[in-house]
DNA sequence: CTTTCATGTGAACATTTGCTCATGTGTTTA
DNA sequence: TAAACACATGAGCAAATGTTCACATGAAAG
């Protein structure tokens, strides 16, 4: 049987052994695209600051606008895309939209990513 | 002074107070473009695919490759990126470059993303 | 009901990104 | 030394992304 793929390199490497069980280990692609999906969220720094705004307090568009300096068109646009991600939700008071995280995971990737580049 | 941004609501957000503190405690921009770039490296993929099985097994680029069924070229691309970001280093071995996570973090970011995906 | 304020959204545009293709570099083998 | 192999890399290109601008929507105030 035998048979080789011709992308593959000579015997020199670990190949059929290995190269199997770590396939077999592999999440399915769906589970791997979802995964990047999520961190392509915390990969804009615009969709990191609000977020990091919201880990500490939940906050109406316009104030995470003012506060960012960024246009409120930017942020709703982006606030947009991180509820479909269902990573944050809001609720209306009264003339306002509040927009809060809603999901704890939130925090503590963001904690992870921070304790790396904090060395 | 009252010195009012245009771009804020009118009083009935939380504002001054609440906003001035949520900025004091905010990171400065340097660690928040770091932070997003730290994310950005997850949030692709074919990236997501190479550190998942260099999670479990140290591997020379064109079994690497072979695995995933990419490209030698769109993986040494890659790597590249993933080697500037000092998420994995490489050695030498014969003819082949054996690549391998750099840094203990790279299990623990994606493993909370993982915990998250699968609710 | 009309106006105002806070927010949402589509189109257009400039960047960025990830891939392919061709070719370059460095190491081993004949 | 020459050929073969493993990998790196630059150019080119198509697709995805993030912003601005203009305008739509929807609740609240008059």
């Amino acid at each position: 049987m035998e048979e080789r793929n011709e992308l593959m390199c000579d015997e020199s490497c670990s190949h059929n052994e290995v190269v199997e069980k770590v396939r077999a280990d592999m999440p399915d692609d769906d589970t791997l695209y979802e995964l990047a999906d999520l961190f392509k969220m915390f990969g804009d720094s615009t969709r990191m600051k609000i977020m990091f705004v919201l880990m500490e307090q939940e906050m109406c568009v316009c104030d995470i606008a003012e506060l960012l300096g960024i246009s409120q068109s930017a942020i709703s646009h982006q606030l947009r895309i991180l509820k479909q991600s269902k990573l944050i939700s809001s609720r209306r008071e009264g003339k306002n939209i509040i927009c809060f995280l809603a999901d704890d995971h939130v925090r503590s990737i963001i904690d992870q990513g921070l304790s790396h580049v904090l060395e």
